[in-house]
DNA sequence: TTGAAAGCGGTACCAA
DNA sequence: TTGGTACCGCTTTCAA
């Protein structure tokens, strides 16, 4: 690499490679005035230190982790700003991994990360998962941090109010009217898409509108198949207002509605989780839920890195509010 | 960090490090048996190599450096899913950094990646770059494939036919029967903002309409601003079409169209390279000029691994074609 | 306050 | 086909 090393600092300055490694360090054991040379000899070589060579020594890379299930997806997008932004505060830099909503890919990129040596995981899980051994395993060797997606093992972990915010949500349509709304159910398999259900099941029963298990679709990662079951229920079960748990969904049952030529908000009203930022420029505009997933995403950072600075440390847990945007959709 | 190491291996076995260490890599050196042994125990106790240690000795770490404008926006968020599509394959890593349109942080990030002995570098470069003497002096240290934003040094660069696809979007207008078509000007510090732009003038040069200066926005970063100059420009330059060259400003417009109560397609047709995916769901649907993010992504990654598999390189330029989806905003 | 030297875990050369 | 060993660049202990 031709590269400058800590040898040709020692030589050009009739020290030891010792004395240059602590001076840069800023050691105490070090005079000012060697320091300053050093410091000034490094600084006009551009000396980089060689990271494999000092995290062999160290057992650290500065690096951390990112698993995520997609990226283009302006929740995680968001969430990624934030992240970096509180990695560049700190000098870590950011390793990458998209899952696309595979649990086998994720494994694979677990036990991947865990041969890195980086410092740490922040991870958001993918939804298919039928077993966490791999996720309890990683949170057991690596300092890791769960956000948004969490699973019910997790130590360290970011999160929406998702409860209660589905609650809201669901109050919001209540409120305006409708007396048969459905819930679009995903993430089923996560800790957030349990509270999301809970928080439609809640707000429900303070109405006293019985549950019908008719107006909640399932719904899976297969495009075509969530079309078909919102086709039906869209036309047969006519339900006067949508709960929509992501944003995929409720872009679905616009089409839907376009194309059945059924009228949003006056058939039926809509309001989604998400993080779009064209919303308000949907025909009609979205209702939504806005999860703040900069926040988020930098919360979950900053945990993390308190965490890698403290070592030793002990469950932890931070909730970020969603907002309520009210907009045409549920007029 | 208690991980299992090349010297357990041999202890358990009986054999050399080193013959550990060519088993491992499959060397035509070592019998079958024995990688045959060396493989099922590496196996059966997870061994995972420590990268430090190989990339110390090799110096090449099987990591790329991505460095991006931003990352909450649709076109960076798919260029990222075909560059991790393209890594995954390859079994490379990926380091992400996010310049925010900074020149300063970017030549930041460059120094930054310089030490990490990365083995090679994507970047879409930020636009208030006044000098590129950074560029030019990673591309001679580090192998490097600019994509989409490029500039005039770059050596490998993937980039959208960004003349052509301006000019199909100022031909859609004129040919639907707009004479006062505006540009909003952006990126014209690089040569995917110039280019777009001269496809606009030879559109319009084609059709013999002068050019009119006053029907030329250029915008900056500053939402503000730019907001000032759009009404500006809708309320009293009055174009009856608009060829948008970024997204961002193409939302800006149906805001203020909307707040002005002018009708899009009806007073003003508007057109906008754009990776939004919900363009169909706007108020009127937005006719794009969407560029293929995923592929050019990807292409920019394959481009890259192919280098540094060679080595020995030459300058390479693949041009990935943007397509036009005419929806009711040009009506 | 400084330096000598032993590694960190692999790799690769050379000898056996 | 296998093993011994120097070494990649930096950190850290211990001695000076």
């Amino acid at each position: 690499m031709g590269e400058i090393t800590i040898k040709h600092l020692a030589e050009t300055l009739n020290v030891s490679t010792a004395t240059i490694s602590k001076a840069l360090r800023d050691s105490h054991e070090i005079s000012n005035s060697t320091k300053a040379r050093v410091f000034e000899l490094a600084k006009s070589l551009n000396y980089r230190p060689n990271p494999f060579a000092s995290g062999l020594r160290r057992q650290k890379s500065n690096t951390i982790a990112v698993i995520l299930p997609e990226i283009a997806d302006n929740f995680f997008g968001q969430a990624i700003n934030g992240i970096e932004e509180a990695a560049r505060q700190k000098g870590y830099h950011l390793l990458i991994y998209l899952s696309h909503d595979s649990s086998e890919r994720e494994a694979f990129f677990i036990n991947d990360v865990l041969g890195r040596c980086v410092d740490g995981l922040l991870i958001s899980i993918s939804f298919d998962g039928a077993n966490f051994s791999h996720l309890d395993e990683i949170q057991q060797k690596l300092p890791t941090v769960f956000f948004d997606r969490t699973y019910e093992g997790s130590l360290l972990h970011v999160t929406n109010n998702d409860y209660d915010s589905a609650f809201e949500a669901t109050k919001h349509l209540l409120d305006g009217g409708c007396r048969n709304v459905a819930y679009l159910a995903a993430l089923q398999t996560l800790d957030n898409g349990n509270q999301r259900f809970k928080g439609y099941l809640g707000a429900l029963q303070q109405f006293g509108v019985p549950f019908r298990q008719e107006l909640v679709v399932d719904c899976t990662n297969n495009r075509d198949d969530n079309y078909a079951k919102l086709f039906h229920l869209v036309k047969n079960v006519k339900p006067d207002g949508i709960v929509s748990s992501i944003e995929k969904l409720a872009k679905i049952c616009y089409h839907i509605c376009n194309d059945l030529g059924v009228d949003i908000p006056g058939d039926i009203k809509i309001i989604s989780f998400s993080n779009l930022d064209c919303a308000a420029l949907l025909n009609p505009s979205l209702t939504t839920i806005t999860q703040q997933a900069f926040e988020m995403g930098k919360e979950a950072a900053t945990m993390l890195f308190k965490v890698l600075k403290n070592s030793n440390y002990e469950a932890e847990s931070k909730v970020v509010k969603a907002q309520l945007f009210k907009r045409m959709s549920t007029r």
